[in-house]
DNA sequence: TTGATAGGGCAGCCTTGTTGACTTTCCAAG
DNA sequence: CTTGGAAAGTCAACAAGGCTGCCCTATCAA
């Protein structure tokens, strides 16, 4: 069950950043970061009476152009009901589009408009801020490391999202396990 | 106010960790692992009827016993009235117990009692059990760059919190700037 | 034509956060 | 011994954002 260990010097003489105490550090270094890492995002979004639900929707619509509600569904983990009504609101604001599928009528294709474009740069670079500072901070290496560890801590479905959703953004394509583009005769 | 850097061979050559997209990379590994991390207590909670918030209670209780209710409020930058209900659940419940402060008689400290201290267990068990997993498969290498990117990105003073609460849990010391201990020659 | 799927709407519930106003307790200083 | 103010707690009201359950429409695919 445990993935294949692979660690330099290690031949169970260093175990101790295994031990309870580091691992309470850790999950104590994550609640506090945590909290600092959504913090200058929900200063913005506070004064524009929306939360961090309506940023989450943003940022995977900006990331993915097009994604249709239910792979939205999909990335955040939450109900139709519940995303539904923030996207309601950003849509009746303005901030996202809703077109109907190309490929399938039945679904929505989620894009950002230019106004919620705006919003999503403000947010981002808020967060993306608080986020070089750190990186500088604490070099390359570090970062490596840290990126490492909050993949190994994700569920296996979410992880193989996050790694799936890397190399996106480019030209926005076709999902991959696309139907063979059927010729369709739709009446109407 | 950017900290020294310190950064061995790097001259301004090796920079790319800090792209936008690096950056974007790093802010989607919190969003997920975050929700890893609170996936497994969640699910405990949720069969006892308590949430997220009662777990921070706990834990922090369990971390520094005798805590005063204004600590806490502190640590877990809340609201009294929010921290009040979660409190009063879990001391109707019995997991908690809130006596009166021997210093200041105002206060209240706050203890587990046993049954809480079986909960706090079965909790951050399930949290430590993946964490470990993740640093096991990570490397302490890893582990090290991880802790740091994370205390780079809280606030000064959480940082500081975070960094003075490393070595209490063995004797539960006096808090440092307590008054000199007045004999208290208390009436009743 | 029909069953399944994508999306949306409505109702109602819960947790956990917020403000604001008020009380009680009780220490410490005058 | 009185009193100001800090610590703690209470009540009321509200909001965000989760959830479930149920129902409806549009559309696709067989």
């Amino acid at each position: 069950m445990q993935q294949k260990i692979r660690m330099p010097g290690m031949i169970g003489e260093d175990l101790l950043f295994l031990t309870d105490d580091q691992l309470r550090r850790g999950i104590e270094a994550m609640f506090f970061a945590y909290r600092a890492f959504t913090a200058d995002p929900d200063l913005i979004l506070a004064e524009l009476d929306y939360g961090r639900a309506h940023h989450r929707a943003v940022h995977f619509i900006n990331r993915d152009p097009g994604l249709t509600v239910t792979s939205l569904l999909a990335v955040l983990g939450v109900t139709k009901q519940s995303l539904n009504r923030v996207l309601r609101t950003l849509i009746e604001d303005e901030l996202v589009e809703s077109r109907v599928g190309r490929r399938d009528r039945r679904e929505r294709q989620l894009y950002l408009t230019e106004k919620g474009a705006i919003l999503e740069r403000r947010l981002s670079e808020a967060q993306r801020a608080r986020m070089r500072a750190a990186y500088r901070n604490a070099g390359p290496q570090a970062v490596a490391g840290f990126r490492q560890v909050l993949e190994a801590m994700m569920d296996p479905e979410t992880r193989a999202q996050y790694q799936a959703l890397k190399d996106l953004p480019e030209d926005r394509k076709e999902p991959a396990n696309e139907q063979p583009r059927r010729t369709y005769s739709d009446r109407r």
